[in-house]
DNA sequence: AATGAATGAGCATTCATTCAT
DNA sequence: TATGAATGAATGCTCATTCAT
């Protein structure tokens, strides 16, 4: 990202790059030595600006933590709304999804580490994770799932809610393994067999 | 690296006793405040002993998480594998293995807390606990799913090693969703519809 | 595991020793740079100790402060209490009294600066300080003023709380006075003079 | 904290009166929260301009104190100067620098506040202070009083510079009681009191 | 073995001061 | 002059670990 210090006079001229700049810090600084591993100073050093600085943007240290992860989310869900809207049937919309979350998570594998491993640190940070957006995603899954239930693509002996995490953990545990494996391979292309299995069963008929 | 003095701990039966008691202590302790932020002091008052004391069982408070999923995941494991010897059918074995997990972990909601949140705080936590067991755990789920199909009762167009991720993604997200739910429900019971969806899939044929 | 607070410590034999310890390097620290400026590494290394330590015995560098001088307005007031207890005449017992404030702080240079100077420092200090000791401190003496109208040695046209509070601070300020001074003399003997004052005034009859 | 900023560099030495701002500004704040608690940034906010402004006006914070006393004191001798010239006998002098002292201080709770107890706080404040011209104030109050020995109305047995810190002893206490009391009372009327002490004495005769 | 007092490295955060604009 | 974003030194307190008893 350039330093434009001519364009957008609107907010903060430097301000929303440097808060830029430090969030994607902490994002490698976090993924390498984990949240409570990291010192401030570690950020600081990895955005090259004094320590002090990052409490211009932030809070405390928890609060860069909080940034992310909301920025994520909320990105992550707009970018699903917008994509979502024009598909008819709920098993696609359903692929999709899994499409996108492996595709996003695959694109940026720090980012990844922080919401697969640091968010996961804390009963707290996860509930706050939770209400920050979490939540709603899996409401989404559960939404379409009851969908396509109604639509009559999926069965309707399921109860959507159970399926819906069904779903997030399988997406979510090849998100994990991809992050913890040596070998580097693209996570996104897991997402056909995913789908594949939880749509038609691993059982042969 | 590492661990474990259980060897010439069996030496001293009052040993073992202490050492049990920590560990019990530790885990309501890593349960309720998070790895990181409970303090030696809190395992070792909880555990009714002297701080000191805790550095006679354990090399250092990590040896300490270290030892609760070392002992977590033998017995898990050993238990699973007496469990499985006997049951023929591939599909049958996996149905028992979901039940045990979720059993298991749901017999303990504080062992569950330390299983499915602490332990997830670090890759480097992560890469050990890997390394310790989980792995292992894993490859049983993934022979189980090739057993399957060479029986004929799975599909043999999967990908194994893809299933098993699913299948234990699936059960983990069960268990961290029952953690983080307020309401007390029976964490067991959902084995069953898991295994539904997982054999035979949500579609509608 | 964790210690004490001030009361119990006489139950610990070397406990009592490391406070006392404490509390008379942070009068000497305090003394020299202030309260603000004073590090509590300062007083541990004046203690001979560990910084850590210092808060095995207060819970902050502020309990110090405080400590300091509860510990000496009790000593003060009860030693005053003792020593008024068998003198009959109002104005004997302020006269002893001048003595006794003069003596005690002219005998510990340190602590008089604490008393005179730190503790002036902050209005929160002086109200915790006033809450503390001194509110007493100065009613005894107005008592004693008033003892003394009734028995008929002190004028009765005069207003005692006013009478105490120019008591004081005549006496307050030679001892100010006497800390900012570079020449080093006695504190004490100015008793004799300010009771002079006090009780015959200036004038010229 | 944004500023109106108007380029009046033409119209007046604009300089004085921004330097008299933050003086008053600091007294405010300095009064409210203490020298060491109180932040630059609140002195600038209290007195609407930005940080750094006040660099422009003072080198640091502690000038800033600095400032206020000898302005203060200078306005206070030089005050008390010209009205005590007019005055022929010593004892009305000494009867109207005790009426100065509570009025003047009297007048600006904030102002006596910064007096009273910041100033307290080091040593090297106080000495400072003492410098810069509270020893100038007591030797006036001495010559004063020796003025009124060689003039017959004050005894001759006494010590003038004792006399002196007794003078300005009792007055410090009166107005140093008045900032700690929460009941709101005019300050100068206790003038009379303290001079009837100073002068006559509570001794019955 | 058991104790718990003592240690001291480590760290988030604050804030006086500077300086580019 | 004025600004306020940026700096980075400074420090109170915590807590895992040690060790004398």
């Amino acid at each position: 990202m350039t330093i434009s210090k001519t364009a957008d006079v609107s907010t903060h001229p430097s301000g929303t790059d440097k808060r830029e700049k430090i969030l994607r810090a902490a994002v490698k600084v976090f993924a390498r030595k984990g949240y409570f591993s990291s010192k401030v100073s570690d950020i600081a050093g990895q955005a090259k600006i004094a320590d002090g600085t990052v409490y211009l943007y932030f809070k405390s240290k928890e609060e860069i933590l909080h940034s992310i992860f909301n920025r994520m989310m909320e990105s992550f869900i707009s970018q699903g709304r917008s994509e979502l809207e024009n598909i008819e049937k709920a098993d696609d919309k359903l692929r999709r999804i899994g499409e996108l979350h492996l595709e996003r998570l695959g694109a940026d594998r720090d980012l990844a580490i922080v919401f697969q491993v640091q968010l996961r640190g804390s009963i707290k940070f996860m509930r706050e994770f939770s209400a920050a957006g979490f939540a709603e995603y899996l409401d989404i899954i559960r939404r379409t799932i009851a969908e396509g239930q109604k639509q009559g693509v999926f069965r309707r002996d399921l109860n959507p809610v159970i399926c819906s995490k069904i779903f997030f953990g399988a997406l979510d545990e090849m998100v994990t393994n991809w992050i913890l494996s040596k070998k580097k391979f693209e996570l996104a292309p897991a997402a056909g067999e995913v789908m594949e299995v939880f749509f038609n069963g691993v059982a042969r008929k």
